[in-house]
RNA sequence: GCCGCCUUAGCUCAGUCGGCUAGAGCGACGCACUCGUAAUGCGUAGGUCGACGGUUCGAUUCCGUCAGGCGGCUCCA
């Protein structure tokens, strides 16, 4: 489980009235360079403030470290400054849009005559490392008003308008430019002569000194939207990095290759799993047998929970008439979402982009009663979704995928108790595939779109606030998401953290009262009335094809024992050992093993290296020692060993760790 | 969908400032070797240089369109 945020609170100092607070923290000993200097401090109503602020009165304040969340937001906003200065600089026609810190990195939106290229990142480079070193001073300046402002920046198109923008409807995790009670600029001042380099419209706050930067690499460069949307135009972002020192840089540049080493789409292809053919379209996997055991291993397991859980497994087709859908609210809602109809005998026929309606005619098929509720429905259902060219990523993003999907019909009174027993099932699930670390998203509807949503805004307060106790009853960390709504009902989604501590969204839990009303669904109490079901969609892995991709990244390629494509190989160390290796992986194949014997004429050691880079839990070796013996030498994915093993005892060692589902391992370390 | 970059053998990549038979390593295949825990040696095959148009005496190379990929934006399971 993630742990909550709970930065360290460093003990107060005081700053006398009229003094800064660069003087306090100074003669409370604290550092002012290196890699924990104190680089701006915390207010009493929670504001950073410059160090070279200077209150009024005697305030204390928490003196904030560069090497804290805050401190590190700080040093990369400053970051961006430079990198703003160091493209007018080059690039004297650039406009400047926004530049905000973000996680392990900042940014900044320019607009230039021609994108930049990869040399224009290492100019940009040379010069940030210039201004670094020259030592800078950022000085906060408060304009008058909104006049002296718009006066100084009337060559910056993008900074006047959010100056009108100010304060009304900005997001102000990302706008840095404007915020609080008043518009100030920061500037640049030279080292010795006080000589103002540079200037941006700008909240703050920033670090002292420009030297504070202790690393920073730029990363990328890539276009995006004005202010986020699509209609506006395109701007050319900069992305970078930076730390208080070269050693977190390159700490982190590593982890940058650790994730590329682990990337599914390339151990996807080395480890001979799916592939995405250019014939069959962009986003339309295929998987090859070893792929195939994964998916197949996999769905076996969850449709077996799934019937041990009280689902009932059904089927349904990939198209439809689509009438099916207006009346599920798909066409009026989603249709850009789906694939265009296929006509024939005068009728438009829709891929699904989604299970519930199909389950919803199977609930429909025959009278209902109380008396059967929870129903649950489950299938893994391919659904096509029309997603937009750009988008298509590996197996995480694609148009053509299984969902693990299932709806609950209950009474509203059954709902809290269903979704709780959902979200228990799912984090179990999960667990049981290894992802241990996840936090939940509770997404709500955009209430200024109204139109893109179905129903009333009782109902929808209504489903929000039930999806919200359930969450909060299960004690993980509870993330808004707002506006990230399903057209037809709000959604608990698990975000599920790798080995290497990316977040991936993976179960989707969705409390639908509107598809019930669209279709009619009934069911007749004990009453004797016939009154509506509300519906649960609830999709475990979401994608069982994203879900693969995950786990590919998450044990970067080392599947456990029971996922494992190939589980066992043999490896004879000559070519006559090979029969009696072919009577051990026997027993193994009669057990349900995956094994196989490797009998090319490669050299044993060879045999050994290939099976290495296919990441093959046992390696079971054999030689005149082993033959004479009866016994069999197991090496291990890490490279540990157990030799001598009798070969009766093996068989049961490798199915005890096959048949345990345990995600560790094999290794001789354990038992 | 938008912006930028990319596409040479199954994979990773050289190369052609427009010019005769486009190279390497790994992989595949063959032969020899029969070896105790991460690469034995030798040899063979494999490419209409993403597709289609255009410019040119001549295009894998230059230009355009399309497809696919990569990085972002927007969007999302």
């Amino acid at each position: 489980m993630s742990a909550p945020r709970n930065p360290v609170v460093a003990d107060p100092v005081v700053v006398a009235a009229g003094t800064t607070a660069a003087d306090a923290v100074a003669a409370a000993g604290l550092p002012m360079t290196g890699r924990s200097a104190v680089v701006v401090v915390r207010d009493p109503r929670g504001q950073l403030r410059d160090l070279d602020w200077t209150p009024e009165q005697e305030t204390a304040v928490e003196p904030v470290g560069i090497d804290t969340p805050d401190g590190l937001a700080v040093l990369r906003h400053s970051t961006a400054h430079v990198l703003a200065q160091a493209v007018q600089d080059l690039f004297p026609e650039a406009k400047l849009g926004i530049g905000p810190p973000i996680e392990n990195g900042f940014y900044y939106d320019f607009a230039v005559d021609q994108p930049f290229q990869p040399a224009d990142l290492t100019k940009l480079e040379k010069r940030m490392q210039e201004i670094i070193k020259s030592g800078q001073r950022f000085r906060r300046r408060r304009f008058r008003d909104r006049d002296e402002a718009r006066g100084e920046l009337a060559a910056e198109p993008f900074k006047l308008e959010l100056i009108e923008l100010k304060g009304d409807g900005l997001d102000s995790s990302q706008v840095m430019e404007v915020g609080g009670g008043e518009l100030t600029s920061y500037d640049n001042l030279a080292a010795d002569t006080d000589k103002v380099c540079w200037s941006d419209l700008c909240r703050g706050p920033h670090l002292p000194n420009t030297r504070l930067i202790g690393a920073f690499k730029l990363m990328r460069s890539a276009a995006a939207y004005w202010r986020g949307s699509e209609k506006n135009p395109q701007l050319q972002r900069v992305y970078g990095t930076a730390w208080p020192t070269r050693d977190e840089l390159k700490a982190y540049l590593r982890l940058l290759e650790e994730a590329a080493r682990r990337d599914h789409r390339k151990l996807g292809a080395d480890l001979d799993l799916f592939s995405f053919p250019d014939e069959v379209g962009s986003g339309l996997p295929v998987f090859h047998p070893k792929g195939g055991v994964l998916k197949r291993t996999m769905e076996d397991y969850v449709r077996a929970r799934h019937v041990e859980e009280g689902f009932d497994y059904v089927g349904t087709p990939h198209i439809s008439r689509e009438g099916l859908f207006h009346t599920s609210g798909h066409l009026p809602y989603y249709a850009d979402g789906m694939f265009p109809p296929m006509q024939f005998e005068g009728a438009d026929y829709y891929l699904k982009a989604m299970n519930c309606p199909m389950h919803n005619l199977i609930y429909r098929s025959r009278g209902r009663s109380y008396r059967e509720l929870p129903m649950r429905l489950f299938e893994f259902g391919s659904v096509y979704r029309y997603e937009k060219s750009g988008v298509i990523h590996g197996l995480t993003r694609v148009r053509g995928f299984t969902q693990d999907d299932s709806h609950s019909y209950c009474t509203k009174e059954q709902a809290p108790a269903e979704i709780k027993h959902l979200l228990a099932f799912v984090l179990g699930l999960l667990q049981d595939f290894g992802i241990t670390d996840f936090f939940l998203e509770l997404s709500t509807r955009d209430e200024t779109k109204p139109d893109k949503f179905v129903g009333s805004a009782e109902d929808w307060a209504t489903a929000t606030a039930v999806l919200e106790q359930c969450a909060r009853d299960t004690g993980l960390e509870l993330v808004p998401d707002p506006g990230g709504a399903a057209f037809y009902g709000p959604k608990i989604s698990v975000q599920a953290k790798d080995a290497i501590g990316r977040t991936w969204q993976m179960s989707t839990i969705q409390y639908d009262f509107n598809q019930p009303a669209g279709f009619g669904l009934e069911y007749q109490a004990a009453d004797g009335s016939r009154q509506q079901p509300i519906m649960i969609h609830c999709a475990k892995f979401g994608s069982i094809e994203r879900f693969i991709g995950v786990l590919t990244e998450h044990y970067a390629g080392a599947f456990p024992a029971w996922l494992a494509p190939v589980q066992v190989v043999g490896i004879p160390i000559r070519t006559e050992h090979t029969e009696y290796l072919d009577g051990f992986v026997a027993a193994l194949r009669a057990a349900g093993v995956r094994a196989q014997v490797d009998a090319g004429d490669d050299r044993m050691q060879k045999k050994i290296r290939t099976a290495q880079q296919q990441k093959i839990p046992f390696m079971v070796i054999a030689g005149d020692d082993d033959v004479a013996a009866g016994t069999v030498s197991f090496r291990y994915r890490d490279g540990s060993q157990r030799n001598g093993v009798p070969a009766a005892e093996a068989v049961n060692h490798v199915l005890d760790v096959v048949n345990s589902r345990a995600n560790q391992g094999p290794s001789a370390a354990e038992g």
